[in-house]
RNA sequence: GGGUCCGUACCCGAGUGGACAAAGGGGGCUGGCUGUAAACCAGCUGCGUAAGCUACGGAGGUUCGAAUCCUCCCGGGCCCA
């Protein structure tokens, strides 16, 4: 087994805080593998770029023989977690949380050891259902107001006088009680999760467990460079998003945050990063090569080894050439619908909401037939001048119309 | 429970009887430029070919005419209890 100070400095490494790293080391040297809690709140179906930094910290203990407790937050997700919202979350259905649920564990597979034994997969209704009035009360008892309403999120929503409902208000304290239910002897989480997770350290004193030691990593920003790459900000690259579009959103990021996402996403040493780093900086490596670089190591990563080439390779047809990707999108058409004006082609072959929308497109020049551009919305064409052609709008967007 | 203020398009937000499909900003889209799906600049951004239709929390009402006035209902903030 690797020394409890080897494995210190790996865990450590590219955290912010570490609560406290006495206990941790205390934990380490017990020489028993430790159990550590990531919770994940099934609000949204996919897992993006930011959230694969923490993962990667997880997979780092289960390579060290730890395992991992991942918790499944299908009821707090009923609740809803506060941090960093300014609006109560709207409550998600059995059905969603259920759906939600399966491709997590599905897409969570690509970074995490699933070795029997090396993982524990648990939902936290197991419990949080059960719990009753008394139980609740005594959680309660455990915090007070003036500290909940100590955190930033609820003092803004306060103060602009947004509904704050009391179930936000006890969310810390049900992701605590999962710590103190999975015998947690870590926790991991983002940055913002730093409040919640240290309720989980006060929940188990007070049950008489040794408190759970805290460890966050960096948020990670998303496509727009500023606030952190989150599923409801919709700036975020999902790990099983398609190898073009994932290569694509990763070359539209700010050219700043490329040292953040080579040192965050691509489970590089850091030596190896500082080395990419210093050649940008340098001006040795063009920030467009080094950007292609970073694009096509994320991509390698989610969809294997030289899908990484081939994105880029189609991306440089699409966006440099200007040409049509190698496989567009068939649109079957019925032949009833011809004769048809141009902009209700464009409607009906989904790439218009309306006849309207299709119609502006067409007056703004954005789209084009067999690379041709059209100008008139209202002029028809028929089924045999339109079968199997290429029908283009803006630089992103195809469909082949087929006649049937 | 009482009082008071509020609810506007995807989001924020102006509008308080006609000139309102509704200012402004954000977002999104299209075009130009570019190493880039970045930045910047310009245009567009309810539906309908059009006449017109639908839309300012919901339902009624007043009026030639309502997002704007009245009644009730739903949702929210604040103050008092």
């Amino acid at each position: 087994m690797t020394s409890v100070e080897d494995q210190l400095k790996i865990l450590t490494a590219g955290t912010v805080d570490v609560i406290s790293e006495v206990d941790l080391k205390k934990k380490l040297s017990a020489g028993k593998p430790l159990r550590v809690k990531l919770g994940i709140d099934p609000t949204a179906s996919d897992i993006h770029l930011g959230f694969t930094v923490v993962l990667r910290k997880l997979r780092q203990f289960q390579d060290l023989g730890h395992t991992a407790v991942l918790i499944i937050g299908d009821f707090t997700a009923q609740v809803g977690d506060p941090t960093g919202r300014s609006v109560t979350r709207p409550p998600l259905t059995q059905e969603q949380v259920d759906a939600h649920a399966a491709t997590y564990v599905e897409q969570v597979q690509s970074i995490l050891d699933f070795t029997p034994g090396r993982i524990e997969i648990v939902r936290n209704s197991e419990w949080l259902s059960k719990i009753d009035m008394g139980g609740v009360l005594r959680l309660m008892s455990q915090t007070t107001l003036a500290r909940i309403l100590e955190r930033d999120d609820f003092t803004k929503r306060y103060q602009e006088g947004s509904p704050i409902s009391l179930s936000e208000l006890v969310y810390p304290l049900m992701q605590g009680w999962d710590s103190v239910q999975v015998r947690a002897d870590v926790e991991l989480g983002g940055t913002d999760q730093l409040f919640n997770n240290l309720m989980g350290r006060q929940l188990q004193g007070a049950e008489g467990q040794a408190p759970q030691v805290v460890i966050t990593t960096p948020l990670l920003e998303g496509l727009d460079g500023v606030k952190k790459m989150s599923k409801s900000l919709g700036n975020y690259i999902g790990i099983a998003e398609a190898p073009g579009e994932q290569f694509g959103k990763l070359m539209s990021i700010p050219d700043a945050l490329m040292p953040r996402y080579f040192a965050l996403t691509t489970g590089w040493l850091p030596e190896r990063v500082a080395a990419v780093v210093a050649s940008i900086e340098s001006g040795e490596l063009a920030p467009v090569a080094a950007k292609r670089l970073l694009a096509r190591t994320i991509v390698d990563l989610y969809h294997g080894e030289g899908a990484g080439k081939s994105a880029e390779d189609e991306f440089d047809r699409i966006f440099k050439d200007g040409s049509a990707p190698t496989d567009v999108e068939e649109f079957v058409i019925t032949s009833g619908e011809f004769p048809i004006t141009l902009a209700r082609l464009l409607a009906t072959a989904g790439l218009a909401t309306s006849n309207k929308e299709g119609r502006r497109k067409i007056e703004q020049g954005g789209v084009r037939i067999e690379g041709e551009k059209v100008t008139d919305p209202d002029v028809e064409v028929t089924a045999e001048e339109i079968n199997g052609k290429l029908l283009q709008l803006g630089k992103r967007a195809w469909a082949r119309i087929i006649v049937s």
